[in-house]
Order: structure tokens, then sequence, then C-alpha cells
DNA sequence: TTCTTTTCTAAAGACCATTGACGAAACTGG
DNA sequence: CCAGTTTCGTCAATGGTCTTTAGAAAAGAA
């Protein structure tokens, strides 16, 4: 018999204080009485909320003279001067590792880059290092952190699988042998689902509760948002659109196909298309640059791409029925042109009702703020036990 | 500033209830005494909950003679005796009408076919016609109506859009006006996620949190089920994979475009392709029987079908990653070879970890089924008002 | 100075779940 | 046949949580 969390009334404080980091992160600082209003519950029940999450850290008060009438408010925030998270993004070629305040707000001055190891015993014993490096301010706890990996990822053991351009971490766990190592909470997801959770943190998308991430730059990939959970599917491969076969016979795929839909519709295939032309090979930074400044014309290799991504944008569209849709490619460089070429590309495509309901944007987050996003996301809702769970076969 | 639910203490009892109801529905009647065991909440707290469901209906004691040692239990389940719900398919062609028990048990002896009105008052008036026949039952109170319905649905207002062959539904909301007109609970689905809900109830979907149910007879459509939820997107058009574009310049398809995926991966396609050889319309159940019994053979059009439906499967798993995928189709009365077939050119298409992950199985449930756990499930999760809500900006 | 307004805390009442104890009903065994 | 045992369900008491109501603190306005 499978057991079932047991409903304790702890569980109502637990929502409570939930509730609390919530109307933080989405309206920035406030005092008690603010947060009374917003939140619905009573004054006495808001102050006990802020007093326990004031004990453990997740807050802070400050001072902030405010001309008001009666009683001045002490006004609250999410913890940032004394207690921080750690982001750390593993990429093929760099790594990064940055600290923020639980709101989220990245410490940029102490941002470290350091060249991927090329062992995985190596990148865990320069992440620690690091990691000691920023953890080492006095006063400021640090209370997790946070990793964005490229590849398959099996979120359920927090295990990379198949990672083609980053191979060292192939079977590893990185994420529990790091919180084993530094003793920190932990979380570890694919860098699209941490996109486009910094999209629901730092992006406009803070309203919308059903969104998606379209991530098209190595790679093909896509997060989605829904009903407030990230989609993770049972295996956390949900998302995997870029490995869609579309081409018969088409280009070599590092999952070991021929023609899925990240070798046509991402920047390294649009790379690969126009330096293929040119006879030798250029960075889309270079061709980006090049073509702004008109000395060639990737016209052609764009239409391509786009219209290949816009078959991704519409796949998603129609399978997933967001509120909002954000692409994340450097191809935008190229122009403002570009998003709307891709949009006029979709709406010949798409669904129409599901196409009028989404709007398509750029995307304006970037991995680091994902990974400071997920460990954070994982902080606040760790603190509801288990609201959501029921029991199963006796 | 949008006020919240404010979190209150009979929260608690709330989420109580819907647990001894999920586990009744999973694991089938039982008494208080095992309730107690298999919830992990205490005798008394199962009392009263059971208490409070017995007082609104959902459930009844009935005596089943046991030879334990002790006390003899009395023993619960989902009221069958004294309650049921209703289950209305609005098809093209054909609706039907059927109520079942609380715990899902259709009452196949009252079913009522009928055929559908050529307008969409005459519809709501057939339907409450028959309905009022159904409830007219002494001791058994009606406590909901779930409707399935084909074609696009606006799940927020309840409302049809564009159903190409059900026209006399598009604008309309049958789900509201019935509930007005009968004073019913009354929930509307699109028939794909019915037919999930369908395979959550009635299959062994039971254990499964994470699975997708693949509709594809007259169109092609898709329910995903996760987290305990089915995802139904923003505007309720969540797996609409059936008009994805994949052939360039293809059939006609219902929604105006052409080439759309179900087009050529559904029932209809198979029927169209054999019936455009042979050189006369038939039906795919003729179609089925002339070619079990040898007089045709259908091989090179069932070829090209599953083929196209390999891909839509493929698609599903890549993107939902689900532990089980279900697939509706009448193509598999061909023969065994049929599901063998699409899951082998499923395996050379899908990505390799989510395969794996993935069981792929012939759907099981029917709409009726399905129109019943929609109603099932709305009145046993509507018994947790705001569980999961929180404030937005103020 | 005195009143008003706002903020935050404290005390009292209602609700819920748990613990522990008790009666009820059936079987076991002398 | 009757006491003992086992299991089931309920009752009363306790502790925790939220809400309502009342009160103290701080600053501006008259």
């Amino acid at each position: 018999m499978s057991t079932m969390a047991a409903v304790q009334p702890q569980l109502l404080s637990q929502i409570n204080e939930r509730s609390v980091l919530r109307v933080l992160q989405a309206n920035g600082p406030c005092s008690r009485a603010e947060m009374t209003r917003c939140m619905g519950a009573t004054a006495p029940t808001v102050s006990k909320a802020v007093a326990s999450l004031l004990r453990s850290g997740l807050l802070e008060e400050f001072d902030a003279p405010e001309s008001g009438r009666g009683r001045p408010a002490r006004r609250l925030r999410l913890a940032t001067a004394t207690a921080q998270v750690l982001g750390l993004v593993i990429d093929a070629g760099m790594c990064r590792l940055v600290s923020a305040g639980l709101d989220g707000r990245l410490h940029t001055a102490n941002e470290i880059w350091f060249r991927t190891p090329d062992s995985y015993d190596e990148l865990l014993q320069k992440v620690c290092e690091y990691v000691a490096a920023l953890s080492d301010r006095n006063g400021v706890r640090t209370l997790g952190l946070g990793i964005s990996m490229p590849g398959l990822i099996d979120s359920r053991e927090q295990k990379g699988l198949l990672s083609p351009n980053l191979p060292i971490t192939d079977g590893h766990s990185p994420g529990l042998d790091l919180a084993g190592r530094l003793g920190l909470e932990t979380v570890l997801v694919h860098e699209c689902h941490a996109l486009c959770l910094a999209e629901r943190h730092f992006g406009d998308a803070a309203e919308s509760e059903n969104f998606v991430m379209l991530e098209a730059t190595v790679g093909l990939g896509l997060g989605a948002f829904s009903r407030g959970h990230m989609l993770s599917g049972s295996g956390g491969f949900a998302g995997e659109i870029g490995h869609l076969p579309v081409v018969a016979d088409g280009e070599l795929c590092g999952c070991g196909r021929r023609g899925c839909l990240e070798t046509v519709a991402s920047d390294s295939s649009f790379e690969r298309l126009v330096s293929r032309r040119l006879g030798y090979r250029r960075s889309i930074e270079d061709i980006v640059e090049q073509s702004r400044a008109g000395e060639i014309d990737v016209g052609a290799e764009l239409n391509e791409v786009l219209s290949h991504l816009a078959f991704a944008v519409t796949t998603a569209i129609n399978l997933y029925n967001p509120e909002r849709l954000y692409v994340c490619s450097r191809l935008f460089d190229l122009g403002d042109h570009v998003l709307s070429r891709l949009i006029e590309l979709t709406e010949t495509r798409a669904l129409r009702p599901s196409f009028n309901g989404c709007r398509i944007e750029r995307a304006r987050g970037s991995k680091r703020e994902g990974a400071i996003s997920v460990i954070i996301e994982h902080l606040t809702d760790s603190r509801v036990r288990s609201g959501d769970r029921f029991a199963k076969l006796a």
C-alpha cells in the first residue's frame, strides 16, 4: 500500500507562506499591510507567515522611509542582503556560475566564467571551488544551487543521458553529486526548461499561466509551462521537439538519426547552410555582423530555416495552446523583420483559434537567469510538502 | 488588485473528502478502517469526511457479509443505488445519452441513441427530454451531466467553435445551455479529452499520472494527462495535433487548410484512400470486414496511413514524454499486426529514451465512458475550492 | 496639543486533525 | 453456553490554525 501524506493543519501555514513568497515575487517588496490586502488573508495570518519566513532567512525587513500618514510600514522583501542562491550554467565550451538574491536579481559583478573542463571530476572540483568562493561572503547564507544543462536529462534521477556537445556529463548526476559535496539544495534542469522559467520570473510572462519557450540555438528544444508547473513528462524529456523526423534522409543529428527538425530549424543549421554556400565555416555572430553590414545576403538560407522554424512554432502552438510563445534564437539579431516573418509563416500554418490566442515574442531571459529561477522556484514550492498527492493502490 | 482565495481551515476537510473519493475510485469499495489505513489520516478524520460525503449523496453504505474476525465493517462505495450521473455524446449522425453510477459503471440498459437533430434548438430539446426520462428513477438523484463533443471547443466559455462534421453546435454553448435548462452541473469537453479520461477511469492508466490518448478516427486529436490534470492550454485547444501541416498541397481539411496531418493519418483518410482505389465509397467497417475475409488487400493504404500515424505518435511521445500512449483507431480491427507495425514505425522515429519509457497500447475506453468520467472527475475535484491558486498583481 | 490615519500585535472564538478511550459486534475456545 | 479476543466505529479532550475584534505605536494634520 502506498501511503499518502496525511493532511495536517500545518499545510495551511505552508500554503500561506508560499503565498507570501509568490506575492513578493510577483509584486516586489511590500509591507505586511499591503500583503494583507493583496493576499486575502488577514493581518495576523500574514504576520505569522512572515515571521516564519524571516526566521528561515528567505525574507528580510528593510527600512524605506515612506511618507505615509500613519505609522510607517516596515517593508519586506525577498532576502537579498542576507541570503543568496547560485546558478550554474553548464555548456559546451564555457560554464558560468553566478549568485543572485532570492528576488532573482543577478549579482553580475560576481559572475564567474570558466572553460568547461575535459572530465566530469574536474568539472565537479572546479564548481566546488568557485561555489566556495561565491559563498564566502559574511552574513550571507547560500540557500541553493540551480543548474542548467543541455542535452537529455532524466529529471527523476537528475541524470544527464545524452548530450552530443557535452559528453562529459553523460551518465552522471551533477545535481546529486554537487548537492552531496556542497551540502546545498540543488536542482538540475534542461536548459530549455531553465529558459522557460527565466521568462516567467524575469519577462512579462509572470501573468501568463500558460506559455511555451522555444529554443532554437545549438539544438531545438522547448519548455512548456502550464497551470503553474513546468511540463516535464514522466522522465523529464517533455518538449523534445527538435528530434521530430521531418526530412527524409536529412542531415545526421546528434541523436543518431537523420533529418531531425533541429538539423533544419536552429541557429546551427543556419550557420551550416550559410557556411556551406560561402565555402568556409563561420559563426552565427559573424554571419549576423556581415549581413547587417550588407556584406553578404543570407535571405535564402534565412527563409529556409524560418520556414522550418515556423513548423516548430506551429507544433508548439497547436499542441500546447499557450497564451504566449517565446522564441530564443540569434536569427532575430539579423533584424526586426525576422520575427515578423516568422509570425507570418506561422499564421499560414497554425490552427487559427490557437494562433489568435497566442502572442509570439522574442525571448528575453538567459540561461543564468533560468538556473537562478529554477532554484528559487524549488525553494518556494518546497515549502508546501504535499498539497496535491493522493493515495494509490492498496 | 486580483484577490486571492483566502486559505481557510475547511480546506483541509475538503482535501480529505477528495482523498476519500480518490481512494474509492482507485481501489473500489472499502470500509472506513481500510480507508484509514489507505489514506494515512486517522479514523475520526475519515469518519467525518465519509459522513459529509454520505450527507451530500456521493457515497453510500452497503452490507457485504464478510467473514472477518472482529466487528464486521460497514462498507462504503461511490453512490450507485442512490445517485447517478449522465453522459452525453454528441456526434455527427448519432448522439448517445447514458446514465452511470458514481463509480463510473454505465447503466447500459438505459442507454438512449438518437439521430443528431438538424438544428441546435432541437438538439437541446431532445436532450432535455431524454435526460428527464433517465432522471426519473425514484430514490436516485442525478448529480451531473458530462458532454463529449467533436471539433474545436473553447473550454473557458464551454463553447463549440468549429466542427466541420457537426456544424449545428458552432458558436453555441451546449454545456451552459443544458446546465441552465436542466439545473445540473454540466461539463463540456472535447471528445479526445473525454476519451483520455475514460482511459484513466476504466483502463489501467489509473496508476499512470502521465499518459496521452491519440484518437485517429474521423479526425486526429489528442488528449494529454499530466500531473493529475488534463492539459488544456489557455483556450482549451491543447492537443490539436491533427492540424499540423505535413503535406504540401495535400487534401483539403475541415479547418480550411490543405495537407493537415489528419487528412493522412486517420481512419477517414484510410477510408478515402481505399475507396479511391476501389472506385467507390466504402465505410471503414466494410473495409475491415472484407479485408479480414481476404476479399481485398489494403496493405499499401494501411502502410501509408500507419507511417503518418507513426509520425503523430512520435510527436506525442517526444513532446509529452508520457508513460503510456493509447491509440484509438478502427485500423486495429484489421489485425494484431497493425499495432505492432505502428510501434515498429514509431521506434525508428521517436527519441529513444522517450520511446523506451512509453508503452503504446490500443485504447479501450469509449466516448460514453469519457463523458461519464468527465463529470465524475468534475464532481470529485470541485470539492476542493481553491487548493492551488495564488495572488497575482496588486 | 489633540485628533486622525495607518500599521502591527494581542486576545478570544471557530474549525480541524490527532490522540486515547470506550462501546459494539462477531468469532474462538474451553 | 459464556468469557476472551479481535476488529470496527464513535466520543471527548488536546493542540494547531485562521478569523474577528480590540488595542498599542507612530507619524501627520488641525
